[in-house]
DNA sequence: TCATTGTGGACTTATTTTGTCCAAATTTAT
DNA sequence: ATAAATTTGGACAAAATAAGTCCACAATGA
């Protein structure tokens, strides 16, 4: 059987298995991206957060689908921010019911 | 019966219930807080986020808790994000994932 | 009408974050 | 073993974002 940690991984973390799947280098992929070699390492050990239009690059690259990489990005910011803010999970709860009011409220 | 809606209120609208049930005005409990005026007052309205410290203050001032009130801080933040970026509520179930994925990992 | 309160916008200042450069370390191949 | 390529880390510059201020105007109401 399988373990609970199987399909969490961060976004960079998932960045590099793609990279490292296509037995491409820092270089190749960001020279193909249009950004530096650093950086590009540097988001895929969370250092940095890559910007929308990064994201959108990197998964017309990597032929994924971008809300999903999209998705990945936002769930890791919000993961972060409860860690470092020290709030309980419930928060979520919270701003899940704030999604679909305030969408309400705008119709 | 009550609406669903009960209990579901920005940031922003729940400081200002607060300060409008204290019956103060804008200028008293921003001098009590130590911000202009206009500040709290686009605070109120979601126009400006209180830093860390604010809601500090605020959560003293108003005698609520700290930690309460810095839950709906986030909750906010995630979820007008969530609107902006157009990604689907399962954002958050994948957020739930990785804080204790993350939280695990620390140790 | 005068005084107080709240709003809106333009602008400045502060803070945060990205992105670059380069040197050192690590890995891989010859 | 050593040379070449790859990756990492840190210091710094540049850019982007967000807070905060000021002031004029609108609204409220005593």
């Amino acid at each position: 059987m399988r373990t609970t940690t199987i399909g969490v991984a961060s976004l960079g973390e998932q960045i590099r298995t793609l990279r490292e799947q296509a037995k491409l280098s820092l270089r190749e992929v960001a020279g193909e991206i249009g950004i530096d070699t650093s950086l590009l390492g540097k988001i895929e050990r969370n250092e940095r957060q890559p910007t929308k239009d990064q994201i959108k690059q990197m998964s017309y690259f990597f032929k994924i689908n971008e809300k999903a990489l999209m998705k990945e990005f936002l769930s890791d910011q919000f993961a972060y921010k409860m860690i470092e803010e020290e709030v309980d999970i419930d928060t979520l709860r919270v701003a899940e019911a704030k999604v679909s009011f305030y969408k309400k409220s705008k119709r």
